[in-house]
DNA sequence: CTCCAGGTTGCGT
DNA sequence: ACGCAACATGGA
């Protein structure tokens, strides 16, 4: 995308606003993002977003440029990410990583009219497109992070998966304070591939749940696996195969993170359940929908299959 | 106590 | 290829 860093600053340096696509609902988003009291890796305050984005420095490893930043609307569609810490203002390469980041966070580079087109005479989702107008698919641009929340979140509860998610990243990952808060880094693949595994489980996680993250993150440090390799594999399919011949990812994590962090539209966890439910409560039956029954129901996403997903998740949470 | 939860593996047919 | 138990833990 060769307007991908197409943003522009605010006088003091401290500001960077990214033009918005149509249809793009601040308060939609924003409303996503706030649901999960038990995630670890955002906050909202009074309507805004603030995180911690990394940055990685010209030297391998180099954390140390990461930056704390506060995202809003001030003004209709554009998109202001402001820098709260640290105190100097961002270099340039900062400021491009951040807006970079931002706009996969955000999918702000997805032309939307076709999906809303599409959903807008489906049974499916013709109700979840009137109720979250707006959305997008919310990315998670790091992929070691995107792996190892699919696999933290492998056949346990949301809260519980919340919970796992804080331990790790609390013992493990770094944080950055402002305001008098910690704001945390996911932590490095590195760090986690030295671990045995006695101290994964020692938070909760199973013992595979606990050799899977490892193995990822080994796989993630030495540049085996990188979201390069998994894009230029040609297809959703090759990209899949690439995932799932990993030891701890099946096909629902694999689709899992090619819709969160590859961004491929027509990644597909059919098997998801949270799906099933969703589907279960749009139509108003009492039983979940057969596979056969989805594949049916899913004949017209071709392309868009990823947001049809994140779009009918949203019901339910 | 039971059932389920945003699955995956490995072994059986 | 497909079916199915085992895995381990917390929430309802």
């Amino acid at each position: 995308m060769n307007n991908s860093l197409s943003y522009t600053v605010s006088p003091d340096g401290r500001e960077l606003y990214l033009p918005l696509p149509e249809p793009f609902s601040f308060t939609q988003n924003v409303s996503y993002l706030a649901r999960a009291a038990g995630e670890c890796m955002h906050r909202v305050v009074d309507g805004r977003i603030r995180k911690a984005i990394p940055v990685d420095g010209e030297t391998e490893g180099d954390s140390s440029l990461s930056v704390v930043v506060e995202v809003f609307e001030e003004q209709p569609g554009r998109l202001s990410v402001r820098f709260l810490a640290p105190e100097e203002p961002p270099s340039e390469l900062v400021r491009d990583a951040v807006a970079l980041y931002t706009r996969e966070w955000f999918d702000l580079d997805t032309d939307l009219a076709p999906f809303y087109h599409m959903a807008s005479k489906d049974p499916l989702l013709e109700l979840p497109i009137r109720t979250h107008h707006g959305l997008r698919t919310i990315g998670i641009p790091d992929l070691f992070e995107a792996l190892c929340w699919g696999i933290i979140g492998q056949q346990i509860n949301l809260p519980f998966a919340y919970t796992l998610k804080r331990r790790f990243v609390e013992r493990y990952g770094r944080s950055l304070e402002y305001n008098g808060e910690c704001y945390w880094l996911f932590p490095s693949p590195k760090d986690i591939a030295a671990l045995p595994v006695e101290e994964l489980t020692e938070l909760k996680m199973t013992t595979k749940k606990s050799e899977y993250l490892i193995g990822v993150a080994g796989l993630v440090s030495s540049g085996q696996l990188t979201k390069e390799k998994l894009l230029g594999a040609g297809d959703l399919k090759q990209a899949e195969k690439m995932l799932v011949s990993i030891r701890g990812i099946g096909p629902w994590t694999a689709n899992y993170v090619l819709m969160r962090c590859l961004r491929t539209p027509s990644a597909f966890p059919i098997d998801d359940v949270g799906l099933h439910n969703a589907i279960k409560h749009v139509l108003g039956i009492d039983r979940k929908p057969t596979k056969e029954e989805i594949v049916k129901l899913s004949a017209n996403w071709t392309g868009w299959q990823s947001y049809a997903t994140f779009y009918l998740w949203r019901l339910l949470y």
